[in-house]
DNA sequence: TTCTACTCTCGAACACTGTTCGCGTCAAGT
DNA sequence: ACTTGACGCGAACAGTGTTCGAGAGTAGAA
């Protein structure tokens, strides 16, 4: 029971009127809400009506949500810029490759999410970032198969990290619940049996979000540090 | 509308005739159905079935599926060893332990899937596994703090390589596809633009299934190497 | 200009999820 | 023997990703 619209109001021509639907404006699209508010609003719903749209419209540029992830963390992957490696301080390069990874990520909480659930990233940023950080390991003495294998061992740290970090910030609690989660984690702790945890009860002050890009720090050093061992070999 | 049972046939007493639910049973349950069918087939409904009755029965013993999939990841870890720290060889105790969890992680597919749900694992064997990896690193020479980083980051990995490999061996393709999948990412890298990606280009035959054990050896002997180098100064 | 062909849009529906409500039934306590 | 209280669970709700097919709009051909 549709009715025709009034001839005297010229009709509205919607087509024109709003923004043309395409894979890259669905991307952006999404890009906001989860930026907004958080991984779980990212349904095909949420994206639809953000584009004042139906949720089948999508699947016109998108074919799954999956390819829609892959897609998302392609154009966040876009942002980050892989250096010229320099043989002399190749190691600073590689932390900072993988701290812009993990800054990327947390820039857009959640992303880290859906990387997760990407089993091979194989979209052209992805490509770029892999081939950079085999660069910079090669500069660094390794064989093609131990930079192979340490740049694996980064990219799943990185993607483990962030998303952990997103989970902080961003886990079901905001930020204000986030400090007292903390506390009652230290105290928790704290509360321990004091013979059969002798070390964890004392664990919780280092674990606080504070101590989070400390934490990184010290994973990348020893982890660096090991390679350049084994590249001697 | 329900007719009362016919008298002439004894009641079948249902109650007393299937075992009891419990926590525990549905545990499980749970975990039978993970390793039988799969990640995406643990729902609340096809427990309830796997123990004969429906879903809302199951509320009763456990308060949320995010409940349950600690309580899951708890009963796994459970298999797992602590050792008695011995200083003469404490690097190769944490290698060990950590290949413990992946072991077992992976004797359960999907598992690790689950254990990203969960923010901050506090059930009781996470603490005792992370009262014995404190242990052993600290038999290393590392500070508190040191050896609270280093823990934080081997538990990330062994989480990230445990879900990774799960993923490889239960993506959405069986064993025969899984091969197949592998065989066109080779060859998709040999595809790729020579002069953009030299190294990336060759680095398909290193990154097959086979090569998964040689790259979990790799970045503990890197990082624990490392350790030591940190842990003189 | 008129007709056709084709692409894009999107309301409605399907099968599925986790979770809640509340009725009924059962087993033990008084 | 009767009450009581806890547990089992059918049905329903709100939400998800995805598909279908009719309709609208545009562009090209006759």
């Amino acid at each position: 029971m549709t009715v025709p619209p009034p001839p005297w109001r010229s009709a509205p021509r919607r087509r024109a009127a709003k923004p043309v639907l395409s894979q890259a404006s669905i991307v952006r699209a999404a890009l906001i809400v989860l930026d907004d508010e958080g991984f779980d609003a990212v349904t095909m719903r949420r994206i639809a009506q953000e584009l004042e749209t139906g949720p089948a419209s999508l699947y016109a540029h998108v074919s799954n949500k999956d390819e829609l992830a892959e897609l998302m963390l392609d154009a966040v992957l876009a942002d980050i810029q892989t250096p010229e490696p320099d043989p002399a301080r190749w190691d600073e390069q590689v932390k900072e490759l993988v701290r812009d990874q993990i800054q990327v990520m947390a820039a857009h909480r959640g992303i880290a999410r859906i990387a997760w659930d990407i089993p091979v990233p194989v979209t052209p940023h992805s490509l770029r970032l892999g081939e950079a950080t085999l660069a910079l390991l090669r500069a660094g003495g390794l064989t093609l198969k131990q930079a192979t294998f340490a740049g694996d061992a980064l990219a799943l740290y990185a993607k483990a990290y962030a998303y952990e970090a997103s989970g902080w910030t961003w886990g079901e609690f905001d930020q204000a619940e986030a400090g007292e989660r903390g506390e009652q984690m230290v105290a928790y702790m704290r509360s321990l049996p004091p013979e059969a945890f002798p070390n964890l009860l004392h664990v919780g002050e280092f674990f606080s979000a504070e101590t989070a890009k400390e934490r990184l720090e010290f994973a990348l050093e020893a982890f660096l540090a090991g390679l350049k061992v084994l590249a001697k070999n």
